[in-house]
DNA sequence: GTAAAGATACCTTTCGGTAGGTATCTTTCA
DNA sequence: TGAAAGATACCTACCGAAAGGTATCTTTAC
């Protein structure tokens, strides 16, 4: 008679995303404090056992959910840019559009998650730092210009708040607008 | 032969204050995770039993130390302002010059260990909407221009930044010089 | 003397992590 | 082709440490 959990068929790939999308949505449901490697586990539909034969430790699970999401917004970046024609400022209206109000921006979204984990695990905002420092380098060309670090700014600020605040996803339509708006202004 | 700990004269006031200070000097240093009671007490110089009779329990501790950081900001904020005399946006210079350089609450500062409190209990995340709603109810009439919101924005983002990357305290000053500007352009 | 301030000792729970098992998949080779 | 052999995936059971919290004692202050 073998036990239902060992009923299950095996699927190593399908268990590793439960466990980093499982992370996420615990980090922004419930916070920091919240991801404990137990309720991870149970998210996702693995016993502890499991999850630490996926990741060697708590903390190079959190780190594979950082890269993972990461790499989310990397892809999310690249498309916005892909369709913007202006020589100026595109990779901060990206940013704008995707961090501000793109679809997966909101309670729920996996980048909340981004600083819920950063500000938990301090050692990330080293990757969070390397990640913004590559791509500034490469857009240096186009997004130096200060006016625009002012807006990427005020785009993390208005994440910073929503996250911490917790509302209801405000009236960010308004302030979308002056954003880019601000990033066409003041053109060379 | 009295214990070392029983020969200290007692006053209350001053360990209560050292617990705050405690609470967050390590809130700032080792993150949310390291404020534990035990390592707050121990940081005040009172033993745990101490700290339960000052606060009935940890997140009482946590909110308290959260409430008398808003308060020193507060203060802060308002010696700004007096000294400000433009009518237009006030508060926002205020708000860059006491969040983003000041002494007290510029990076590595006690202001730090709000967020970090922030998401070590998220419930404190309506304490500081509150606060922020607050003051902008009573700044209504000089300081809710758009233009405004965005240069706030972009205080917090920066100031979220140095959380996060912990880099040195680098060239803000151009930064606040912007921003400060920014405050002065498009006045009614 | 009595109440507040603080210390000591202890309890319960939960945390991250380990040990060693069992089931399933993949490769090897007759 | 197919079964043995090995590797991979996952589970059960457990551990020590540290967490928050309580009960009770001693000391100080008024």
């Amino acid at each position: 008679m073998a036990s239902p959990a060992y009923a299950r068929k095996k699927q190593p790939e399908a268990v590793r995303r439960a466990l980093l999308d499982a992370a996420a949505r615990i980090a922004v449901e419930q916070g920091a404090p919240g991801i404990t490697v137990q309720a991870v586990a149970e998210a996702a539909g693995v016993t502890k056992g499991g999850l630490f034969h996926h990741f060697p430790n708590k903390q190079a699970l959190i780190e594979a959910m950082f890269a993972d999401v990461l790499e989310q917004l990397d892809r999310e970046i690249d498309a916005h840019m892909a369709q913007d024609q202006d020589p100026h400022g595109p990779f901060s209206r990206a940013y704008v559009e995707t961090l501000l109000v793109g679809e997966r921006f909101g309670v729920g979204s996996p980048f909340d998650a981004l600083s819920v984990a950063v500000l938990a695990e301090p050692s990330l905002g080293d990757l969070w730092a390397t990640w913004l420092r590559d791509r500034l380098v490469r857009h240096q060309d186009t997004d130096a210009d200060p006016m625009l670090e002012v807006v990427r700014l005020a785009t993390d600020g208005a994440w910073l708040n929503h996250v911490i605040q917790r509302t209801e996803r405000p009236r960010l339509e308004g302030l979308r607008e002056q954003l880019l708006n601000l990033t066409r202004q003041a053109a060379p």
